[in-house]
RNA sequence: GGCGAGGUAGCUCAGCUGGUUAGAGCGCGCGACUCAUAAUCGUGAGGUCGAGGGUUCGAGUCCCUCUCUCGCCA
């Protein structure tokens, strides 16, 4: 039995997510999860609500509410929604947490021990009548290059040109529109990431095996200009978690918070403590999971995140593991993703564009986006959702191939011999075929599972239910009943186990009517096939079993119509 | 502008270190079956593998140039 750590990207606290955040982290990684708690091993899956910034508190004061009370709100919004994809997290926790600003103050400190933290003094924007710093971006101006009116001071968006804030033409505050701003002297902490190059190359340069989209973007980072450089690790915000070493105080930087991305991934960690604290446990309950001195030796850690979060998983994290010099355990895989289009163009946060988490839910069960997402996930290249496609593989993997099975066998089992599995008969050649070739597909995709090759899989998988159906089209049990009842009774009941091992393997994918099939068959044995002849004959004779509820409609092309135009504009 | 990833059947995608007639699912044509959610099964037709050069006995698969898409960065 292996020990397998698992983190998702954690999500954004302000709004919620689209489909293409979904795929992209946290429904593989939940995938995995429940693929190797189904193999038995010992899994742990944290993920977390990622709390601080500037984009916290703007959201907050939107909605009109003290920043602590909005994340909180915003998290319980998040946790149910991950609870209604099924998202099957041992702990899902915050960034915000008592666990992770005493986490993060420690690695600061060690930081600082280790001499890899630097004190910088910068020239930044002040909004007199926000009373905060503003960062670039939240600095609006007129242009000097183009004249457009309303340019960010990172960038303008008319001509693309570079700004900086102080180039601005009657520069504002984009929060309060305030043109009352100056530019006042402020002090930061830099985690001296160039000093750690060498020793990250070389840990990236061993993982051989990571996807390619990882270890590029990672390269990248080392290697392009100047290579790594050092990073900002403070802000001056109200938000945050305050700077400290450790428990003591930080001499100059009062009133300052760690930056948001600097505290985020520490939160994989904290997230751990949380669920241990959660569960009445001690420390030693989570430092076995992260600590490679307290028993975490042994464990695989693996994160999953979209291609965008790579370069802070491949090198500031890292940096900040190693950086301080105690036996945190490292990634040993890292799983990225690359982006969900939606219909011809991209998700979209900021213009409400595509499909969101609460509205997906609110239109058809998890099971059914679960299946798409994950059957379609942008592995190899961004991939695109279709409603046309969405609608063609939900109607026929789902429903015609898988549903359709289990509705063939249970009913006709009832009608012609009740609702126990039927007891005569003995498997023949056909039987014996159908066992073998199972056994082998059952090989291949629980190979493709470990090496989180999703997409295979889920071919895989449905490959599987495939047989089921070329099986019954071969036996002809509705034909063989009329002249050797003995035989159809032998069909039948390879048919129902062939249920059960069904919901088993299907269960990573489609939780919910995996537990539908269990139930139906009068089961809760989920343990994993890997003797098929014996798995075969786990329903015995005599078993009894249920009918089922059809366990997908269909979507018709009347809501596809219904749902292409409600989604394609902007989101309220 | 630099870097990265892509451009393979109508659609969504596989094709590892180059090697017989380029694959899958969907869609489409034909046939079979009738237990089942008008479901299932079989079978067939579809591709100058973005364009052009080159290396090689042989290239979606390697090299060069060009072009288009997406992303990151400056």
């Amino acid at each position: 039995m292996a020990r397998i750590l698992i983190t998702s990207a954690i999500p954004y606290i302000n709004g919620i997510k689209h489909l293409g955040n979904l795929v992209g982290s946290q429904l593989p990684a939940d995938l995995f999860a429940r693929f190797n708690r189904a193999l038995g091993h010992e899994v742990m899956f944290i993920c977390a609500t990622d709390e601080h910034g500037t984009p916290a508190e703007l959201a907050a004061a939107k909605a009109g509410k003290p920043v602590a009370d909005y994340c909180a709100e915003m998290h319980e919004v998040q946790k149910d929604l991950a609870a209604g994809f099924r998202l099957s997290f041992d702990h899902f926790g915050r960034s915000s947490s008592a666990r992770n600003h005493r986490l993060t103050q420690h690695f600061a400190g060690k930081l600082d021990e280790a001499g890899l933290i630097s004190e910088v003094s910068e020239k930044q924007v002040f909004s007199i009548d926000d009373n905060r710093f503003l960062p670039d971006r939240y600095i609006t101006g007129t242009c000097p290059n183009c004249g457009n009116t309303s340019a960010r001071g990172d960038q303008c968006e008319e001509c693309t040109k570079q700004l900086d804030p102080t180039d601005l033409i009657n520069p504002r505050s984009s929060i309060s529109g305030s043109t009352n701003l100056e530019v006042r002297e402020t002090k930061h902490l830099f985690l001296r990431q160039r000093s750690l190059r060498e020793k990250l190359e070389a840990w990236i340069d061993s993982k051989h095996d990571w996807p390619i989209l990882t270890t590029s973007i990672a390269k990248k980072w080392l290697n392009d200009g100047d290579g790594l450089q050092d990073r900002g690790i403070t802000r001056d915000l109200h938000w945050g978690i305050p700077v400290q070493k450790g428990d003591q105080p930080w001499p100059g930087m009062e009133g300052k918070v760690f930056y948001v991305w600097f505290d985020a991934p520490i939160e994989y960690i904290a997230g751990t403590a949380e669920w241990a604290d959660a569960h009445g446990l001690g420390d030693d309950a989570w430092e076995r999971w992260w600590r490679t001195d307290k028993g975490a030796a042994d464990v695989t850690y693996y994160q999953f995140m979209g291609k965008d979060n790579v370069p802070f998983h491949t090198l500031s994290f890292p940096a900040t593991i190693l950086g301080s010099g105690e036996p945190w355990k490292l990634v040993d895989y890292l799983k990225s993703f690359n982006y969900l289009n939606y219909d011809g163009g991209q998700f979209s946060t900021s213009q409400g564009r595509g499909v969101f988490m609460d509205q997906a839910l609110s239109i058809l069960p998890s099971d059914y986006w679960r299946w798409w997402l994950l059957s379609h996930a942008p592995e190899s290249s961004d991939s695109e959702f279709t409603w046309e496609n969405f609608q063609t593989s939900v109607n026929k993997d789902l429903a015609d191939v898988l549903g359709n099975l289990v509705s063939r066998v249970t009913k006709f089992a009832v009608s012609k011999f009740g609702n126990d599995v039927p007891a005569d008969g003995t498997f023949g050649p056909l039987e014996t075929a159908l066992i073998a070739d199972l056994g082998s597909r059952i090989t291949d995709y629980t190979r493709l599972m470990e090496e989180m090759e999703v997409r295979k899989a889920a071919a895989e998988l449905r490959a599987i239910w495939v047989i089921g159906n070329e099986y019954l089209q071969a036996s002809a049990p509705w034909s063989v009943v009329k002249t050797d009842p003995a035989q159809a009774q032998a069909i039948i009941r390879l048919a129902l186990n062939l249920i059960r091992v069904y919901a088993i393997l299907s269960r990573p994918f489609i939780p919910d009517a995996a537990q539908a099939m269990m139930t139906a068959m009068g089961s809760d044995d989920w343990s994993w096939p890997q003797e098929v002849p014996a798995a075969m004959r786990t329903l015995a004779p005599g078993h009894p079993f249920t009918v089922p509820e059809n366990l997908f409609r269909k979507i018709t092309d009347e809501e596809r119509v219904d749902w292409q135009t409600r989604f394609s504009g902007t989101r309220t």
